[in-house]
DNA sequence: TTGCGCGATGTCGGATTTGACATATAGTTA
DNA sequence: TAACTATATGTCAAATCCGACATCGCGCAA
């Protein structure tokens, strides 16, 4: 079904079922965060298990210390493509990034904001 | 270990096993654009059964129609952030991005266009 | 103590990516 | 035929992200 047609038939008092549970952009917000997480948990105990320094790795992807810092720190200045070009420089397969992304989320915690005073 | 006292085992003629299984930069690339391309066939996949335009979906996430047809034709220079933005807008979950990572990638098929006439 | 390696954090100029817009093509409907 | 919708493609100024660099604290060894 062409979508003009589905909202003709939505204007016409019609629920056309199927799947539109789209998610809030909010959600879609939440989620990224916890992705990034992930991945850069991931990321330093990939880079630790292989006793490697953040110096070293960074030549590898011919970035920096300092980047990789940022990225294992998940700040939210550094890319999603960031993140895996370092994960598959420290030899993870596509196989064990996917399973970063189906994991649960290591922490649960959510910003643990402090009591008023 | 600390990485400074591998070093100098290394020096003094030792090998320091473990995993020094890192891939080579083009290794890396090489990976990143299969997965790109992956996520872009995805992301199509699931706006297609959504039956939603790409307009629709670009609104979804605040961005624009031309760069949703970017991103589903893996145009290099969109990111792997408004991919997974994409995916997700769609109703993705986690686990279901992570199946687009572990796939054997969706077969190297490219555009099955029509015969000549 | 001094010196050194590692990692965290902040800054900055330049590179990259962005949404928006224009425009072209193709398919559909009137 | 014209009008409308969906998608592809190119451009551009603004926003974002980059590597590089400086600097700081910490732990360890000389």
């Amino acid at each position: 079904m062409k979508e003009s047609k589905r909202k003709k038939l939505e204007a016409a008092g019609w629920r056309v079922g199927s799947a539109d549970e789209l998610l809030g952009l909010s959600a879609v917000e939440s989620l990224l965060v916890d992705l990034r997480l992930a991945l850069s948990q991931a990321l330093r105990r990939r880079r630790e298990k292989l006793h490697i320094s953040q110096r070293t790795l960074a030549e590898r992807i011919k970035s920096s210390q300092s980047r990789i810092a940022k990225m294992e720190a998940a700040d939210p200045e550094v890319s999603f493509e960031l993140l895996l070009r370092g994960l598959f420089a420290t030899g993870a397969t596509r196989r064990e990034v996917a399973s970063v992304f189906s994991e649960p989320t290591t922490t649960a915690k959510r910003k643990p904001r402090q009591a008023a005073s």
